[in-house]
Order: C-alpha cells, then sequence, then structure tokens
DNA sequence: AGCACGCCGACT
DNA sequence: GTCGGCGTGCTC
C-alpha cells in the first residue's frame, strides 16, 4: 500500500483492495474445497482452472461453487497463483463431479483430478505463423520464385512457411527470401486441429431390415433431445455399430459432441477405421497410453468444441466436453468398465449419471448385456432394441454340448475325441479352429512328484504357474516370476516337476500330437512379441496362415477371424466355481463372446463345449439360445444375494484379505452401528469382488436400495467408528438408476 | 497424494 | 548410542 496512516489525506487510501475468496478444489483426498484468495486483477468464476500453493507445492485446481463456510484462520489463506486461459468447466460437468464423489464417497478433488490432468494443456496452444501474400513481383525472377508466386497468385493464403515451400515444390528458404523482399504478411494462425470435423454425410449407409427399425429407434431419442437411456442387445455379428453409428450421425447434424466409451481393448485401429469410413474422419482417441502432447491437444480441443467425436476408455467419461449430447457405451457388461482404484466407480453407470444430468441420451450396446442393464430394459427406465439375427448371409455357429463325463477324452489329455474329430474335419475343408481355454501357461498347478511339493510365490502366496515357453514358473496374482527350478527346493530330485491340470500351452502340445502338420498357434496375453507380435498374428489368422488357434480371454475380444468355423470350449465350467457373484454372468458373456467368433462370413460354423456340467443354467443358456430365461433366473439369483435377509435401511459385505482380518473390522462395525442388523462377513475367496490388493486393507460393499439413507449412515458410521478412519474404502454398489 | 513428526527394533 | 521402519496428522 505505502501509504502511511499519518498521511496527510487521512483514511480514504488506506483501505486495503477488496479481495475476494473463492473455494477451490484441490486435487487432494481432502474432504471439501479449500479457500483461497483473488489477487487483485485476477478474474475467476466457478469452473476457472487455477494453479494454487498447498503446502510446499503447487498444485492445478477448479474454482468451486458456494461461499466458503468454514471458520478458517485468515492467516492461512494463501493466494491463487494463476489462472490459466482455457474455458472454465461448465455448470453441468461440476455437478457431475459433485455426484461421483457423493456416489462414491470420494473426496471431490481427486474426481475433479480426473477432469483436468491434462498437465500442460491448461495454456492455450501457440499460434503458429502463417504466411499471407501481399501481391506484387520481386525484382529478381527465378524459377523456384516463379513457382511460389503462380500458387499464391491463386490461393493468396494464409500459408504456414514449410506448407507453401512443400505446395510450391521449393525449398523452405525460397519462401524466406520472399518474405524478406515483403513479400508476404506475417498473420498468427490457430494451430491445427487434432482431428477434422467428422461428416454426418459422409457415407450414409444403405441399412435394411432389422437394422433400419433399430436405427430408426436410436435415432429418434437423439432427434428429440433430452435424457434418455437405449439398450442395443444385438447378438454378434449383428450390425450394432451400424446402428448407433447413426445416432452418432444424428448428434453431430445437431451440433453435439459425442463420447464413445470402449472397454480398452476395443480401441483399435479397426475400430477407428470404420469410424472414418463412415464419417470421414477419426474420432479424438482418449486412453492411457496416449502421449502426453496428444492428451494436451484432445483434451484443449474437447474443452474448446473443436473435438466433436472422442472414442475413449473409461476415463474419457471425465473429460470436460464443451456442449456434450450424446454417450454411447459399447461392450456395455465389460467389467473394463470399473475403476478399483482412488476413486471406485463403474463408468457405464456413471455414464448414464452424466447423461441425466446433462439431459441428453445414452446409449448403452452389447451382444450380453450386464444383468444391470437387463434389469433397467425389463422395468422401463431403458429403451431395448433388440437385433437377434446376424447381418447378410452370416449364421450364428451350431452349438452342442459335449458331456465331458460321457465322452472322456484319452488318458493325459484334455480334448473329447468328438471335438479332435470335428478339428480333422475342419482341417480338411480348410477351414479354421478355435480352441478356448481361459487358462495361462502350461499348468495351473505344479508339484515335485516325489515329496509333493508345490510351487507357491514368496510374495502373495498364490501358487506358481509354469510357462514352458518362457522356461518360468510364474504368479499370475502379481506377477512374481523365477526360472524353471531343476531340482525340487524341497527335496532335491532332479527332473521332478508334474502338472496337474490345462493352460492354453499344454492344449498346444496336445493338439501338435494330434495333428503334427497343421499350423497351430497359442495366444495369450502373456505373448512373447507383444502387441506388434499380436497384430501379426491376427493378420496371419486372418489371412489363412494359420488352422488352429489355442488363445486365452484375448481372443475373445472383438477380433475378426473371417475363415473360422469351429470353436471348441476347452472347459467351459472354469469360471464358475470361484465365489464371484457374478460367475455364471461372466461364463455366460465369455462363452458368448467366444463362439460368436465363428461363423462371420456365411460358411456354415459349429461350436462344441466341453463341460461336466451339461444341465448347468449357463450350458443351457448357450445351447438353447435362450438368453431371456437365463437372465431372468440370474436377475432371480441376484436378488437373492443382494437384498434379504438383511435390514430394510441397509446391508453392509465386509471383505478384507483375510477372513479373519473381516471379521475384526465387522466386530468394530458393529459396536459402532448397533442400529445395522445386515453385516456380512465374506473372507476373499468367497468375495473376490469384494477384494482390495495393494494399500487398503479392507473394503466395505454397501447394497441397498436408499442411497441417502445409506450414505448418512456410512458417514456418521465413518466419523464415530473405532478404526475405521483414514483406511476404509466404500464402494456403493447400487444401480445409480434407481435414485436420480 | 506427499511430506513431516514421532516412537520402537537391529546395527556401526 | 544412532538409522530407519511406517502409523498419524496436515495441507486453504
Amino acid at each position: 500500500m505505502g501509504i502511511d496512516s499519518s498521511d496527510l489525506f487521512g483514511s480514504v487510501f488506506e483501505a486495503p483492495p477488496l479481495v475476494s475468496v473463492v473455494p477451490v478444489l484441490v486435487p487432494l483426498p481432502v474432504p471439501g474445497p479449500y479457500s483461497y484468495a483473488v489477487p487483485e486483477g485476477m478474474h475467476v468464476e466457478p469452473g476457472s482452472v487455477v494453479q494454487v500453493p498447498v503446502g510446499p507445492r503447487q498444485h492445478i485446481g477448479v474454482v468451486w461453487d458456494g461461499v466458503n463456510d468454514d471458520k478458517l484462520d485468515p492467516k492461512k489463506l494463501r493466494s491463487i497463483t494463476l489462472a490459466f486461459d482455457c474455458p472454465p468447466l461448465s455448470a453441468d460437468m461440476r455437478g457431475f463431479i459433485d455426484w461421483v464423489a457423493t456416489y462414491t464417497l470420494s473426496p471431490p478433488g481427486l474426481v475433479a483430478r480426473m477432469a483436468i490432468r491434462a498437465p500442460a494443456a491448461l495454456d492455450p496452444e501457440p499460434m503458429v505463423e502463417g504466411l499471407h501474400y501481399l501481391g506484387g513481383v520481386p525484382e529478381r525472377l527465378t524459377p523456384a520464385r516463379a513457382k511460389v508466386l503462380e500458387l499464391v497468385a491463386n490461393q493468396p493464403g494464409p500459408w504456414t512457411r514449410m506448407g507453401l515451400a512443400h505446395a510450391a515444390g521449393v525449398s523452405a528458404s525460397v519462401v524466406d527470401g520472399m518474405t524478406g523482399k515483403g513479400m508476404f504478411d506475417t498473420v498468427f494462425l490457430a494451430p491445427p486441429p487434432v482431428v477434422a470435423r467428422p461428416d454426418p454425410t459422409y457415407a450414409v449407409p444403405r441399412i435394411e431390415g432389422p437394422q433400419k427399425e433399430a436405427a430408426a429407434e436410436i435415432v429418434e431419442p437423439v432427434r428429440a433431445g433430452g435424457f434418455s437411456a437405449s439398450l442395443i442387445d444385438g447378438v454378434t455379428g449383428s450390425g450394432k455399430t451400424e446402428v448407433y453409428f447413426e445416432a452418432i450421425a444424428e448428434a453431430l447434424r445437431q451440433d453435439k459432441q459425442v463420447l464413445i466409451l470402449l472397454p480398452e481393448i476395443a480401441l483399435t485401429a479397426s475400430f477407428l477405421e470404420r469410424f472414418q469410413d463412415r464419417f470421414g474422419a477419426k474420432p479424438a482417441e482418449w486412453h492411457s497410453d496416449l502421449s502426453p502432447r496428444m492428451r494436451e491437444k484432445v483434451w484443449r480441443g474437447v474443452v474448446t468444441g473443436e473435438v466433436r467425436v472422442v472414442a475413449g476408455a473409461r476415463s474419457a467419461l471425465f473429460l470436460p466436453f464443451e456442449e456434450l449430447g450424446l454417450i454411447i457405451i459399447d461392450e456395455e457388461h465389460d467389467p473394463a468398465y470399473k475403476q478399483e482404484d482412488r476413486v471406485f466407480y463403474n463408468a457405464r453407470d456413471m455414464a448414464v449419471v452424466r447423461a441425466r444430468l446433462g439431459n441428453f441420451p445414452i446409449v448403452l450396446v452389447s451382444a450380453t448385456p450386464s444383468v444391470e442393464s437387463q434389469v433397467n430394459g425389463l422395468s422401463g427406465r431403458y429403451n431395448t432394441v433388440h437385433l437377434p439375427t446376424r447381418f447378410g448371409d452370416a449364421a450364428l455357429p451350431d452349438l452342442h454340448l459335449i458331456d465331458m463325463r460321457r465322452h472322456p477324452p484319452e488318458r493325459g489329455g484334455f480334448l473329447s475325441p468328438l471335438l479332435l474329430r470335428q478339428m480333422a474335419k475342419t482341417i480338411e475343408k480348410g477351414e479354421q479352429s478355435l480352441l478356448f481355454l481361459n487358462r495361462r501357461g502350461y499348468a495351473p498347478l505344479t508339484l515335485c512328484r516325489v515329496c509333493g511339493h508345490r510351487f507357491q510365490c514368496p510374495q502373495c502366496s498364490s501358487w506358481l504357474v509354469e510357462h514352458r515357453f518362457r522356461n518360468q514358473i510364474q504368479c499370475h496374482q502379481c506377477g512374481y516370476h523365477q526360472p524353471t527350478p531343476e531340482a525340487c527346493p524341497d527335496c532335491g530330485t532332479l527332473d521332478h516337476l508334474v502338472a496337474c491340470g490345462p493352460g492354453v500351452e499344454r492344449i498346444a502340445e496336445e493338439v501338435e500330437r494330434h495333428f503334427p502338420d497343421a499350423r497351430t498357434i497359442v495366444m495369450s496375453s502373456d505373448m512373447l512379441g507383444g502387441v506388434k507380435r499380436l497384430r501379426l498374428e491376427l493378420e496371419a489368422i486372418a489371412n489363412g496362415d494359420v488352422d488352429i488357434v489355442i488363445g486365452t480371454q484375448l481372443v475373445a475380444k472383438g477380433h475378426n477371424f473371417p475363415l473360422m468355423t469351429l470353436v471348441g470350449i476347452v472347459d467351459a465350467d472354469l469360471g464358475l466355481s470361484n465365489g464371484d457373484p457374478r460367475a455364471a454372468e461372466r461364463t455366460f458373456q465369455l462363452l458368448s463372446q467366444v463362439t460368436g467368433r465363428a461363423g462371420r462370413t456365411g460358411r456354415k460354423s459349429h461350436g462344441l463345449i466341453q463341460t461336466f456340467q451339461p444341465l448347468h443354467p449357463v450350458m443351457q443358456a448357450i445351447v438353447s439360445g435362450d438368453a431371456e430365461a437365463f437372465y431372468e433366473r440370474e436377475i432371480e439369483e441376484r436378488q437373492k444375494a443382494i437384498l434379504p435377509p438383511f435390514g430394510r435401511l441397509a446391508s453392509l459385505i465386509i471383505s478384507a484379505d483375510t477372513r479373519a482380518d473381516a471379521e475384526t473390522h465387522a466386530r468394530g462395525l458393529r459396536a459402532a452401528a448397533p442400529q445395522v442388523t445386515g453385516i456380512s462377513v465374506l473372507g476373499p475367496a468367497e468375495a473376490p469382488l469384494a477384494l482390495v490388493r495393494g494399500r487398503h486393507r479392507f473394503r466395505l460393499l454397501v447394497h441397498g436400495r436408499r442411497n441417502s439413507d445409506m450414505q448418512a449412515f456410512l458417514k456418521a458410521m465413518i466419523s464415530q467408528g473405532p478404526k475405521q478412519r483414514g483406511s476404509v474404502q466404500i464402494q456403493l454398489d447400487v444401480d445409480p438408476q434407481s435414485f436420480l
């Protein structure tokens, strides 16, 4: 201020400049916004992205809504360091962040962080220098200069320096020379867009029959505007993508931005190309291994509205779109939509909330919808559109169960004679077979044939799996691995290993024994050579250079195998006995996806499913194709498992790394909240859904109906409870639609 | 999330 | 006698 109170002119000039105080969400796990002073001359409003000091470091934060209600020691108040030059987060976006934070009981700052973690993207990209032709001819008209002149006479620009040189077929120094002669005006151009604008009229497909009707049903709510949720339930190969592309086209015609969420694995070049074929430009991509540079560009394009369509993994849901008008969730049932660290959420559910809050339509898509979405379809909250038949001349494979009790494999093998016979026929016809077994490595359990020693992981105590191709034993839980030992560590016997049960590598061995001349390939996520190799192998399969593919889950996802006419499921029962409440649903989805790989180009195709439980509902649903009956049963089971016999208010499932830990926590919680009747305790083996490895010791899964009641209850419990503070993670596993 | 403070076990 | 383990608390 520099004016002393003894100044002649009295107190008028002594008044300190009016500083306002605003709440700012900082990207830290603190319960709410912090208060900061706004320096004189700085303009901020709710949604502004700012940099603030927190302790010894600077963080990026967002100015939030409301007034600072806390009685903060004024001495602690610090000032906003700077306000970034980018559009503020919209009120819708802020509302969404608050909603997600409340629903997931996460610190709002951590939710906000997901929306602004594009580090240096917050300042606009520098302008590009451009040249504009002013007219005139240089004194010395060289041939190179003439070429440039010819070009700029018709198109005066603006050109970029390199762009002009390239277009004229001369070197940049020619352009520099002419610039020096004052023939060009320097102008500043906006940096080029990350992606071109998609054009809804680029290649309008001629779709007919069921596709056409489905498209009309999906497009109509987009045309009408406002919130709506649709579920496209269509078998593999029914043209679901083409159908939702029409919804995207309509949103683009209305000048809305569009978000397509895909499980990370489905974000492939082939998807982007399909999009480009329809819209003439690729969508912007958003996923975890985007380069920082690209991440910045896309983020900025999204906030400014320059990017119209984003195809992304679950984290794309938190991009701060300027005018989002449609969300598509492809492979809606995919577990990859669940995030289980820091902020726990299911992007599919939160996407529905975002659409509701933003008042625009959302489309969920799957060949095997989740039970949750089926329920929402049946109750009418989602408008379900069925696509029961394949597109064009492709037919679904003919599916049969092989009862392994009646058609056992030969000793030491895992493939039934029925399956082997069908494989032989397939090879004879020059067609391809796929054997699916969701188990990596050679065998799930390895022991010493002399003393019975089992190899256990030193880090997490699960069994080590032998990988013969790599000559390693590996832990599939934590990634620990060591070379396969030559002698048994217990009794010292050499050449001692005995394999129990099959893995893909062992199946490959068996296949080579039966079909020594066939070209066989194993595909699993730990395959040597990484993504690049994988792509080459997929290409080889598509070209018909392979006869038999043996694969894990990897082969279930989206790849198109045009020559595949036989799918064999080696062990259909595998996923059914692991205690996961969703085991049956997951197995049904996986088997449907895998068998759906066959017969995509109209050839007669078969699926043979090896099982010891041919009467199991999953097997019956798969062969009969009666998914509806299966879902009906699943819904009933789920309701039995989740609602009663617990109390009406809320029920808790407590799980921990060990059952004893879970019991301890349960005792503490029962003491802290005697009013809760339904606390059940599950050990880790019984509740893999509830188990959290790593930092968190335990986690509560809360199932119930009335969210507000549960939250009030949980918050009270957390603040009063004896030891829960700080370390407890709470996941609300209820349908967000039920209390929107 | 980071980072400091603070209190108990194996080492120069 | 110290170095270092991670439990607890704080950041506007």
